[in-house]
DNA sequence: GGGATCACG
DNA sequence: ACGTACGTGATCCCG
């Protein structure tokens, strides 16, 4: 039989949905301090349910604001919500906004709620023989199932949803959807503020609705009720429980006056929905705009003009650069990883004219080197770009020394917003002009055939590199202002404009790997996990791969029977704080606690490391990045030096492969130490704190006896490891749950340790309390040198996003100012080896810790310089301190 | 591609 | 009552 297909109904409630967004997701802002994360948490599911479900008519149905016939019968209908923050109900008219541009129907309707509307239009969907689906987060809506009709239930998180039908439902409440009702009337909602009947929960409502059937025919029946207490109840409360049935009941039968024609899906507005997308910064929903909707379809082929310099003929740009006072460059690698890729070609441009492309196919590169080369490095010319490192990274390659760096837009926009993820200088062009660049992924692709920029022709590679520079010129000078308009001037051109150098040559000159070092502890830990392998299978009595958490769990949990700890979001968690209290109760614990350490050092620092030396030079040459980290620190990648092992002795071992690159070298090592307590002390100008920086006395002891409150002879191992616990606490914005965890100890004895401390460092309680508010009204906190973290958890309604926020505003100030620090002694380094004319120069820093590979005959000058630059980088009210130690290795030196 | 785990300051 | 210590990156598993 041919049976037309039913059409579908999508019904959306509206205020639901949104605030299970707002919830679910941090509370996110766009740069001018529009909160959309309900908004973006909506469109996220309503993406996410076009995916799933086909449908042919749609509506979203929201709260009226004002009382409902409900508030009517019962004053106290609801009286226990909370009102709706602040951050939430702005959002409420851009959702509307955006599903006007979308096109969606949109319901509201005085005196009734988004779920009567809902319900009517279920019943009005049914009547035409359509199949409806509800959406929401409010499990009342199971009572409008029916066959025609399911619900889609709002999970865990936003992008999971539960379908409910009604045979779902008698499966799994044993009751149907009508007897929902009903079931609501006994009960009562909590959340609604409806009373129902004292003492009946889920459980005996539902016992009473399989034995009576309705609510009417058990006040009928109420002798044969079993149970005196609840019988009782039932007779006193007979009035509120029918109440509750009324205000519980989703009404079917709303006054809407409208076709359901009116919900067909219609064609969006494509180019307002981009617009308010594109404001709201809603970049990843624009992919769901299909791309020839897309305005800046026109725009990626953005206009650029560029000249192609063929056979080394240089005279014209030459002539261009002497009469400019300043150029903007870029080169074009083969990808992204261009410490290890090719140089294909260079874009130059100066201030008003169009960007010429020299490409090394049709130009000599040596040529170009040796003719360039005095203009690099002149003095006069001031030099701009974006990501600057990987051209001085280039030019470094080339033999030249570049001088007057000016200006690198991809350094200020991280100053403007640390938090940001992306600094292409497309994102920027985007943030900053509104213009929609060609992106680098439209042109290569992505994923396994993403193309290299050497598979593009030159006139493509000359167009992107043009591009690039245009967008640069044009960024440069809105960039400037705002970081003078914050007070970053210093900061920027001080401090990290130079260090973009510094990383540059750090990562030019690598750091040298003693191959067969690595490959014997190499082996040494393979024999030892190839044992505890087999130790670990024999006791778990199976094979299975130890490295799955979840196989492992199984084994230590369900196998073994131990007891369980702790559990993630996926099953049982086997983390080493877990392991480690169930050490005592099966040997095997210890066996794999031994097994992880040995696979980890293997893996990452073995094998990682191995991966990346390079065959020509047998050094390392990590990355350094200087616009990853909200703090202000670097960070290291490919591979990352700064967690290169050190708290084991075998871990530790593998320190002795890093070693200066020839036997004319040495390495030199200065730490500074406590740095960030030291930072802690001046910034909140704790006497006490400050006494100790200034007599040397060993800060841990003293905090010991501060917070056991004896004398510091009497303070006890024990005792100073503790306190030094509190003093990390103390950094990290501490809590009595996080110190009581690391110490394993009860809270309310981590709560004395810290009321103890924060009553004797009585500046620092002051300056703990003083950095939230102003975090709080300014929204943001800044280091010693201004640089600045915004921090919009500090608004959110959320418990736990606030906190967070408070702890952020407590350590950002503390770690920032000492990444300042660092960065100052390393461009000061820099510059003293270079103006000594040092062959020593810097190769590695690890946040408190940098590392001179040293010329030998300039060992005890380095030491020196190095010493005195580190302390007296900034002039603080207490006395910086660093230690000097030298080596054959890194082990060594310490 | 995200989660769990673990390496560092 | 709420439930987490701050900042990173690499590797492995698994859906």
């Amino acid at each position: 039989m041919n049976k037309e297909k039913s059409k579908r109904l999508l019904v959306i409630d509206g205020n639901s949905l949104i605030h299970r967004a707002f919830y679910a997701l941090p509370l996110l802002s766009t740069k001018d301090g529009i909160y959309t994360n309900g908004v973006y948490g909506f469109l996220t599911m309503l993406y996410k349910i076009e995916e799933d479900y086909e449908y042919d008519y749609i509506s979203v149905a929201f709260d009226k604001k004002g009382p409902t016939f409900r508030h009517e019968a019962f004053d106290l209908y609801k009286a226990n919500r909370d009102s709706t923050p602040n951050e939430l109900s702005f959002q409420f008219p851009i959702l509307k906004e955006i599903l006007n541009a979308m096109n969606i129907n949109q319901i509201e309707l005085d005196g009734y709620e988004a779920d009567d509307i809902a319900g009517t239009l279920a019943k009005l969907g049914e009547e035409e023989n359509m199949e409806v689906i509800l959406v929401t987060g409010d499990k009342d809506y199971l009572q409008l199932t029916s066959d025609k009709t399911e619900v889609l239930l709002t999970k865990k998180g936003i992008t999971q949803l539960e379908k409910y039908d009604k045979k779902r439902i008698i499966e799994e409440y044993g009751i149907t959807p009508e007897q929902f009702i009903d079931l609501k009337g006994l009960m009562g909602d909590q959340s609604d503020n409806i009373p129902g009947v004292p003492g009946i929960g889920e459980k005996t409502g539902i016992k009473l609705l399989k034995e009576f059937g309705t609510m009417e025919n058990l006040y009928e029946n109420i002798d044969n009720v079993k149970g005196k207490k609840t019988k009782e109840s039932l007779i006193e409360h007979k009035n509120i429980a029918f109440l509750s049935r009324k205000l519980g009941e989703i009404i079917t039968n709303v006054p809407l006056e409208l076709s359901l024609d009116e919900l067909k899906v219609q064609e969006p507005d494509w180019e307002k929905l981009e617009e308010l997308y594109n404001k709201l910064e809603f970049n990843s929903l624009l992919s769901k705009i299909p791309e020839d909707k897309l305005s800046n379809k026109e725009n990626s082929n953005y206009e650029t003009k560029y000249k192609i310099v063929k056979n080394n003929e240089y005279n014209n740009i030459i002539k261009e650069i002497e009469n400019s006072k300043s150029f903007g460059f870029k080169f074009l690698f083969e990808n992204e990883h261009y410490i290890k890729s090719e140089i294909l070609g260079i874009g130059i441009k100066t201030e008003k004219n169009p960007a010429y492309f020299i490409s090394f196919l049709e130009n000599n590169i040596k040529d170009f080197s040796k003719t360039f080369k005095p203009y690099f490095e002149s003095e006069k010319i001031e030099k701009y770009g974006h990501m600057l490192k990987m051209d001085i990274f280039a030019l470094l390659k080339l033999g030249i020394n570049i001088k007057n760096i000016n200006f690198d837009t991809m350094i200020g926009s991280y100053l403007l917003n640390p938090a940001q993820t992306n600094y292409s200088i497309n994102e920027l062009a985007k943030e900053y002009l509104n213009i929609y660049g060609t992106d680098e992924e439209e042109l290569l692709g992505k994923g396994k055939n993403k193309k290299s920029f050497k598979d593009l022709n030159i006139e493509s590679q000359a167009k992107y590199i043009a591009m690039t520079l245009d967008f640069i010129s044009k960024i440069k000078e809105p960039i400037k202002n705002k970081i003078e308009e914050q007070g970053m001037k210093k900061l920027y051109y001080d401090i990290e404009l130079p260090l973009v150098e510094v990383l540059a040559h750090m990562e030019f000159n690598g750091f040298k790997v003693d191959l067969s070092v690595l490959e014997e502890l190499g082996n040494e830990f393979q024999i030892e996990i190839d044992k505890l392998t087999q130790d670990i299978y024999t006791l778990a009595g199976k094979e299975f791969n130890i490295n799955s958490p979840k196989q492992l769990g199984e084994i230590l949990f369900d196998k073994l029977n131990l007891p369980v700890i702790k559990k993630t979001k996926t099953g049982y968690s086997t983390d080493a704080e877990v392991l480690d209290k169930l050490k005592g109760q099966h040997d095997i614990i210890n066996k794999i606690l031994k097994y992880r350490q040995m696979v980890k050092l293997k893996s990452t620092y073995i094998d990682g490391l191995i991966n990346e030396i390079n065959p020509e030079t047998g050094k390392i040459h990590s990355t350094f990045n200087q616009t990853v980290t909200n703090t202000g620190r670097i960070s290291s990648t490919e591979p990352n030096l700064q967690n290169i092992p050190i708290r084991t002795e075998e871990g530790r071992k593998i320190r002795k492969a890093f070693v200066p690159e020839s036997k004319e070298y040495i390495l030199v090592d200065g730490d500074y130490s406590q740095i960030e307590l030291r930072v802690l002390a001046h910034i909140s100008g704790d006497p006490k704190m400050m006494e100790a920086f200034f007599h040397n006395v060993d800060i841990h002891t003293q905090t010991a006896s501060e917070v056991f409150n004896i004398p510091k002879e009497e303070v006890t191992p024990l005792m100073r490891s503790r306190a030094k616990a509190v003093n990390f606490g103390i950094v990290y914005g501490i809590s009595d749950y996080g110190l009581s965890r690391d110490l394993d100890i009860s809270r309310k004895e981590a709560k004395e340790y810290i009321d103890n401390y924060l009553k004797n460092y009585i500046m620092v309680d002051k300056y703990m309390k003083d950095i939230v508010n102003k975090g709080k009204k300014d929204g943001y906190v800044e280091t010693l040198l201004n640089r600045r973290r915004y921090i919009p958890e500090l608004k959110s309604r959320n418990f736990n996003v606030r906190s967070f926020g408070e702890r952020i505003a407590m350590n950002t100030p503390i770690q920032g100012t000492a990444a300042d620090i660092i960065k100052i002694a390393m461009v000061k380094v820099h510059r003293e080896l270079k103006n000594r004319k040092l062959k020593s120069r810097l190769i590695l820093q690890v946040h408190d810790e940098l590392i001179i590979e040293t010329f030998k005959d300039e060992v005890e000058e380095v030491k020196k310089v190095m010493k005195d630059i580190m302390e007296n980088s900034i002039k603080l009210d207490i006395p910086l301190k660093v230690e000097i130690s030298i080596g054959e290795n890194w082990y060594e030196t310490k």
